[in-house]
DNA sequence: AAAATTTGTCTATTGATATAGACAACTATA
DNA sequence: TATAGTTGTCTATATCAATAGACAAATTTT
């Protein structure tokens, strides 16, 4: 929505809740700018004016940010914007996490969370030019900037190739780090396919979101300079913490 | 989620319906191929139990289903897959909206529903290069298959330049032919930025969707091969039926 | 033909969502 | 200090969402 005011979208009756729809509005015209930071909303009776529903319904709504952290109301004076703006992920075919993101976010981690060596599935099997049925290694991580989980990584690699990259995942933190160990100086994005879809159970716990939040998967497949794949990989991003930027190569 | 089973993600009191978040699971089904096309879903006494709620709630999120073409319930026979896959939009430096689409999908269209002269707007002004408030030219596509809309999209170009694109937009349907009347033969994407969020009204209206459904946002520059910019675009596509395979190129 | 399976319809009840109005509590300002 | 503007709380009512149970209607299987 550039250049042409946006449309009151409040449908009813759709399975969405008005509270939950309003609560999302006000999410957008954050990001957007429309409601610049540290400023004060415009108070309740306007919501409810522009939105045509009823103040209550708005209360409800500003309740569940105030939960979710994005807002501060206080009594007498307004409610305000305490954070707004989307981190900007880079992705492209040298992307690393941690690069990228320079400058952004003052303190940026990469936690892995579990790793376990098992048998690949067609789709993972498939992505690493292996056979269906042989050892993987899925690693499992969280990336985190400023303290909120920004995106959520399972990550496959050959177990016969490399052998202990979980040790190493947990030593440095960092998966060009554990690559190296293995000789992987240098990598490449080969290919990303990227969709759209509200968060499941799994990642309203993993990335600390609401039910009904939206989340961007992108599918990789990291290769080698020569092509030779070495990681397959599935990662979540909340989508009103992170945007994508898609860097020409 | 790949390679291990979802959870039930079914979160109540959550501003979002348990009927509106069967559907969509279904649909995730559906879409990863859980529930094959043509195929029977699970009678509705399962469904309601594998995901621990009444019948009559499965039975909603069924309606809306079928309400939305997706499936077709039969008495005394089950209910059935219409349609499933999601289209693979590509996404690189040279992607034009036709080409790419080739093979997955019998019909391809692209319709210009208008089109303007106004003053750009910041962002739109920076896209382009161009002074705030310059007179931009600016269409309003979308982009069919099989009968279903995938895609919508505005796009501005700089009015002086490109006087007249509008008029060729309406006798070819196709940026790339219109932008060779100009003598533009060869253009690439030098930028996109991704995001996602819920479907306003516009989007609805547009893109034949229910409310709650979810968009994927793109921001791109194109330009000439020497770096110059002819074209800024904002295209939202339904998660529901578009994924976005990024190119390397 | 009978039984089992599955979707369709109906009634009833409970809890969440949304509206409506009134007023209290707090803040900033005239 | 008084007033206007704002958020917070309360009561009441109506509608939507979800559960529960029973049975009808259509289809497939035995």
């Amino acid at each position: 929505m550039i250049g042409r005011q946006m449309a009151n979208s409040i449908e009813r009756r759709s399975g969405v809740s008005l509270w939950r729809q309003i609560a999302d509005q006000i999410l957008h015209s954050i990001a957007v700018g429309d409601f610049a930071e540290h400023a004060a909303l415009p108070p309740e009776v306007a919501l409810a004016e522009r939105y045509g529903v009823n103040r209550h319904t708005v209360r409800s709504a500003i309740a569940a940010l105030v939960q979710e952290g994005v807002l501060r109301a206080e009594q007498g004076r307004g409610t305000f914007v305490l954070s707004r703006k989307r981190l900007s992920y880079p992705i492209g075919t040298r992307t690393r996490f941690s690069t990228g993101l320079q400058g952004q976010a003052s303190e940026r981690l990469s936690i892995l969370l579990e790793s376990a060596v098992e048998p690949a599935s067609r789709r993972v099997a498939e992505g690493l030019g292996l056979a269906k049925g042989s050892n993987v290694i899925r690693l499992e991580t969280r990336g985190e900037a400023d303290g909120q989980p920004v995106s959520r990584a399972t990550g496959w690699f050959d177990a016969k190739r490399f052998a202990g990259i979980d040790a190493a995942m947990a030593e440095t933190g960092s998966v060009t780090a554990s690559l190296a160990r293995f000789g992987v100086s240098d990598y490449l994005r080969q290919s990303t396919v990227l969709s759209a879809r509200h968060a499941d159970a799994a990642d309203l716990a993993d990335l600390d979101l609401r039910p009904g939040a939206i989340v961007l998967v992108t599918l990789a497949v990291n290769v080698t300079p020569d092509g030779q794949p070495i990681q397959f990989a599935e990662t979540r991003f909340p989508a009103e913490r992170v945007e994508l930027k898609l860097s020409a190569l």
